[in-house]
DNA sequence: ATTTTTACATACCAACTGGTATGCATACAT
DNA sequence: ATGTATGCATACCAGTTGGTATGTAAAAAT
């Protein structure tokens, strides 16, 4: 199947570049590793860095989106959802992710000074998550259930925040521990914030 | 004189690193747009690891653990003392800190996973800062200023995630204000810690 | 005064880099 | 049946990489 070569790069590149970042990663060794040559390689995608965009575009991002989106389509207990999406990190962080790190902090930390394209797909996937979380936070107060005093957007690059370098400062320890602590302070502040 | 040359080679490589990361620092452009050659380069330094560790040991490392070490060794106004350096983020982190991010987290993300050199250095850094945060509240809590329900070792991990995260979201945003807007909810947050 | 060490410059190199040009078997369209 | 597009493999390439070997003027040690 056609389509079938060519996830399979995108998939093997994206591993590659969780582990060695963009600039890292040799995408003809990587395809190598697969069975197949940099031919098949550069017939489905024209240049390195177009590799990479897919990999922004077609992995990265609907899977960031994806998380928070929820957010933004409840009308109640939005407080508790946000608080389960911050306990599902703790659940689906597995050694891997903590010696790996978060792929979009991975490239955000790498790329953005160095290409634009990089930089304006990864701006888009946080700013898409701000957005949910913003969202999520302003209905909550306006049924009447979260505070009122705190600013959703000031909250949502806060959260965001937290949860990147929860993932950085777990990444140099490789610890699992370490990042619980965090997230559990997190969600222990957030708890705050819910009008009982 | 013989120690100019080669802080000069440090200082330069370490805004190289910031910008291209480790792996993409061409060190020995570098010290060509200096005026030098390769020679003194491999003069001073062995390696482009060994370079790459004289960075992080010569410049990085006084430069982080010296921001925090104050809390170590005050006797009261623990907590007011942590909002200083919070606020002085904020002062001191200009539009080069965006663009490029905070080095130390540049660092730990590229470099973590690929060289146990890098890592163990890097994690040295931050169990030093976690371990004067955490001493620090722990002060505040006996002398009876910060409130004692919380961990101070989670709240040091924590600290240090919101603010080593915070960087991370600006940057890929490009924007100060983002920055700002999380640090301040930093800052909201350790208040609330306080026993008025 | 002579040796030795320091502080670089110059020239060279093998391995690797991202990428291209070409070939060719199969599938598909006409 | 025949032309054309697809899905790769093979071979090749110029530029770059980190690094070395050698030279040498000046400084320092003896």
């Amino acid at each position: 199947m056609t389509t079938d070569t060519r996830s399979q790069i995108l998939e093997r590149n994206f591993l590659a570049v969780r582990l060695h970042g963009f600039q890292g990663v040799r995408a003809d060794k990587v395809v190598a590793e697969m069975g197949i040559t940099k031919g098949a390689l550069y017939h489905y995608f024209p240049s390195k860095l177009d590799l990479g965009y897919a990999i922004v575009d077609e992995i990265i991002a609907p899977a960031y989106t994806g998380t928070w989106r929820i957010l933004e389509t409840i009308r109640k207990e939005h407080l508790e959802t946000l608080l389960q999406i911050a306990e599902g990190f703790k659940k689906r962080t597995d050694s891997e992710h903590i010696r790996l790190g978060c792929p979009l902090n991975n490239l955000m930390q790498e790329m953005s000074p160095l290409d634009e394209g990089f930089r304006i797909r990864l701006e888009n996937i946080v700013k898409s998550m701000a957005h949910s979380i913003e969202t999520g936070l302003r209905n909550g107060q306006e049924v009447g259930t979260i505070q009122s005093g705190a600013s959703p957007r000031q909250l949502a690059f806060f959260i965001l925040s937290c949860i990147e370098g929860s993932y950085g400062i777990a990444k140099s320890a490789q610890s699992k521990e370490v990042f619980d602590a965090s997230i559990n302070q997190l969600i222990i502040f957030l708890k705050m914030l819910k009008i009982k």
